[in-house]
DNA sequence: AAGTGGTCTAGACCACATT
DNA sequence: ATGTGGTCTAGACCACTTC
């Protein structure tokens, strides 16, 4: 484990159990440096992504102090935080696939832009229901370059497509871009989600990488409205 | 302006037009700190937040290049990235508000919470819709702290709060933590923002914190569907 | 073996807040 | 004047990739 690592997760923890309240003053990076015997480089590592997680405010001149939430509020931001594909969001719940298209296409044009390939490239093109505890919970359109994932099964495709990605092909996924807005359900969007057409469904885009820089993944997930929600922290920039 | 801000500037910019294009390696970074003529701890946060925002990927033993993004995509990604509120956001359109309610009350228990406050103390109670271009795009419905954001008029409701705020009481709007959903539209929803009931709206709920790390607006924003979109890039820890 | 980025140091000096 | 965090240096040494 880095330096670096051990400062945050210990106050991280110590400010998620309310050793350190809401308000209260950490100790200074002096302090800090001597206490775990670190760098001041090293030490303003660790409070910056305390900082970014949304855990301190460090004011200069003045100190660094715990964020004003409330402990309750302090345990819902202690569970944000991450990306991850549906399997592993649920880890508690059982998490099933029905594929409902998987062929191998030539790439529209408005994918192979997102993509960033030649638009005469092969891509899969996979529609899945994703079921949680048997309720269907989110449509998800898939396209991906068959040139960087090779060799995708249907058993795959209806466990974990992140899964053969980062296990069998090791392959890091790295990041993602995604859009997030709401809609009218379609009425198969509607019968597939055991929804009313028209009623609201969250649209979210993603466009996904791999650690290497290239886009491995377009999709478009239609989720219930009544079983989605995103959370961030945001900072101003200055 | 910082070193790190010039060669995150510099390097942003040649990406953005793409003198650099997606794939394509940027220099190492021992020549970046002879270019600039900056250590190499310099040279790696200029990169490091050009990683942040999504535009390059760092490989170890490898070197830095361009994320595999294509001209029209890095166009939008360019644009994305910031935490601002409606007016700002619509710097070229007229934005007006519509102030429904504007009163000082006791805190209710959840705001409290929220607000990490008393259940005592007062907050304002502000229920706006905004419009741009005259057309009512979101319902904002918000509580301040009277104790931290004092004299508070309907003037300043009406045009720009986070002016208000920024300007006049000097106080700096640092970050926010933000959920966003969706659900049915309620008959008074669907009535201001010209919608019909049911029809699909953006719930967006937002604790804001300023530079102190006091938490002093607690706000629910309700979107019209066809007028709201969140982008982000996200970050696989690990 | 050579080349790349990652972590970390032990300082120096600066900017801002408080006394 | 003192104390705090912010920027930056000029290295050392490590981890991973490629040859």
């Amino acid at each position: 484990m880095k330096k670096f690592q051990i400062i945050y997760n210990d106050f991280r923890n110590k400010i998620v159990n309310g050793t350190y309240a809401a308000g209260q003053a950490l100790p200074k990076e002096a302090d800090v440096c001597e206490t775990f015997g670190v760098s001041k480089m090293t030490a303003k590592r660790a409070f910056d992504m305390l900082v970014s997680d949304g855990f301190i405010v460090k004011q200069r001149g003045k100190g660094t102090f715990v964020q004003d939430i409330s402990p309750a509020e302090m345990e819902i931001l202690a569970e944000a935080n991450q990306f991850l594909g549906t399997t592993a969001l649920n880890p508690k719940k059982s998490v099933t696939s029905s594929v409902l298209h998987f062929e191998t296409i030539s790439v529209p044009l408005d994918v192979a832009d997102k993509l960033n390939i030649s638009p005469i490239e092969q891509v899969y093109d996979i529609l899945r229901v994703r079921q949680v505890d048997g309720m269907p919970m989110v449509i998800e359109h898939t396209y991906m370059p068959i040139k960087t994932i090779p060799d995708l099964s249907l058993k795959n495709v209806e466990s974990s497509i992140y899964n053969y990605i980062e296990h069998k092909l090791n392959l890091k996924i790295a990041s993602a871009r995604r859009t997030i807005s709401a809609r009218k359900a379609t009425g198969e969007e509607a019968a597939l989600l055991m929804l009313r057409k028209n009623d609201p469904v969250v649209e979210v885009k993603q466009i996904g990488y791999l650690a290497d820089g290239v886009a491995f993944e377009n999709s478009t997930s239609i989720h219930r409205y009544d079983e989605y929600e995103f959370e961030i922290v945001l900072h101003r920039k200055n």
